[in-house]
DNA sequence: TTGACATATCGCCATATGTCGATATATTTA
DNA sequence: TAAATATATCGACATATGGCGATATGTCAA
């Protein structure tokens, strides 16, 4: 209950819209850094792979067109943020997805984009 | 230019993970354009809001606790990738959303980042 | 040990992005 | 008309990001 951090100071005048508890300015800057790390379409290549199984890195560059040592990486910065594993066997790494949520937002984007070339 | 762009050429030896079909580059392109749209505190905030129903530029400024004229910059922004629609009234201009997936990953967001101050 | 292979990290550079003051446009009111 | 208010745009700057060659680490096989 201990709310301090960014204080609404005065509550509005209830306009009458939304009157719903809003996120924290301190969640929404980790959200955007979660949403920037997806913004790339090589990223978002990669999550769409691993959504259907693990793939090794040299597999997902492959597949990207790109050398392994970007998509690497790639891997590097969404692991760091939590939506992905890697478990090396070998001398290969296998990476996954260990963020349930992507799985919904990749569903939106595919609503959305499947299919829409170049406007 | 050596270089040939980038080519989808040779399909994979299906190695007997996600057979699914992929969503083309082009299109991933799109969408990771409209998520680093969407992937700043201010602009979550703002589609936040107007979730809830419309606002006016001054409005949303507030909120956010930015001059309005960095508001107009967001909000122009969101309007440019599909989010937001908007309409003058009088001398205001009030802002509304007009994309529907934007519901569904505020909700993934707010999910998973609700009440995660600073880890 | 050496060599080959898979992955990861580093450093440099070009470009994209966020911020902000100054200024411009649109609308209402005096 | 001019002044006040609400939005929008412009220009400059610092910083963040992506791409890429070079290099480092880790693993296996001989």
């Amino acid at each position: 209950m201990a709310n301090t951090s960014d204080a609404p100071a005065h509550r509005g005048p209830a306009k009458g819209r939304g009157e719903k508890q809003l996120i924290s300015l301190d969640a929404l800057g980790q959200a955007a850094e979660c949403l920037r790390t997806l913004a790339h379409p090589h990223r978002l290549r990669i999550v769409e792979m691993l959504l259907g199984g693990r793939y090794t890195v040299g597999e997902l560059a492959e597949a990207c067109g790109i050398p392994s040592h970007m998509a690497s990486e790639h891997l590097r910065l969404m692991q760091r943020c939590g939506f992905l594993d890697s478990a090396r066997e070998g001398r290969t790494v296998y990476y996954a997805i260990v963020e349930p949520h992507l799985a919904n937002i990749m569903n939106c984007i595919a609503d959305r984009f499947r299919g829409k070339e170049r406007r």
